[in-house]
DNA sequence: GTAAACTCTGTAGCAGACTACATTTTTAAT
DNA sequence: ATTAAAAATGTAGTCTGCTACAGAGTTTAC
């Protein structure tokens, strides 16, 4: 019953994909946002910085704030300031991260599949290729 | 240095175009899915209900709560019980609201535009109809 | 070497999204 | 006719995002 433009479209998918993302991570007292933290970290060999979190996620600073505060709270990262450079934060895995790490890995690629199930191979690789190509021409 | 997933990617691009257009729109001091609601109130008449909203942009009806007050408090919209069936909230474009609706529906075209320049016409009618795919298959 | 500029992090306050619970009104069942 | 179910709205509390402002540490210019 349409006219819904890209943007519509857009913001309708992303809504609906981090409603189901965060109750299945509900579980582990983490969201769709948080994973995608941890699973940087990880990529990182265990440790990064806010800023580079920032960077990763494309967001802004304050909101790496947060979603770091809540990680601490619930003891997935431990925090400490660099000694070599003391405006650097470290932001490292603890153990509780790493014995799930797998795990969130998995449920996140889960979350992805969900989402484009309705495609084939190659609907898939055109549709990842259009998103690239919007995404780099922001 | 990615391996950026289409939930990523959704993410991203949402979170950029939605901060894009709040700004555009700051000047009547609305955001983008503020004016997604009137957009959707000027096509179904000037008048709905908040149901009729929860539906149309498939977010929860506390989330239309929220989006209806600010409105109503910046005098875009006005409210009233319907006394035919008392469940109902009308919800009904004010004289402010259409004076600028033009405008608006024009912004928010743009902000589509904007999205979606680097792609050819070919190209934008692909990413419609897959995204289309994904969203109805959710 | 000191002052200015830049970088990283933090805080305050807000919008928009959710779940879970509650209230009011209407409809359906018995 | 009462009672139970359903529907529309509202409230409380949380998370993710933002802007604007502030602070502390590091670099750069001079």
């Amino acid at each position: 019953m349409e006219e819904q433009t890209v943007s519509d479209l857009i913001k309708a998918i992303n809504a609906k994909m981090r409603t189901q993302a965060d109750a299945e991570f509900k579980k582990y007292d983490l969201t769709f946002s948080q994973v995608q933290v941890l699973c940087f970290i990880k990529k990182q060999g265990g440790e990064t910085t806010q800023r580079e979190i920032e960077s990763f996620l494309k967001v802004s600073h304050p909101t790496v704030v947060g979603l770091v505060t809540r990680l601490e709270k619930n003891e997935y990262v431990s925090c400490a300031r660099d000694e070599k450079d003391k405006r650097n934060k470290r932001v490292i895995l603890t153990d509780k991260a790493k014995a799930i790490d797998k795990r969130l890995v998995k449920g996140k690629a889960e979350a992805d599949q969900r989402l484009t199930e309705s495609l084939s191979e190659k609907e898939l690789a055109e549709l990842t290729w259009l998103l690239k190509l919007v995404d780099a021409n922001m």
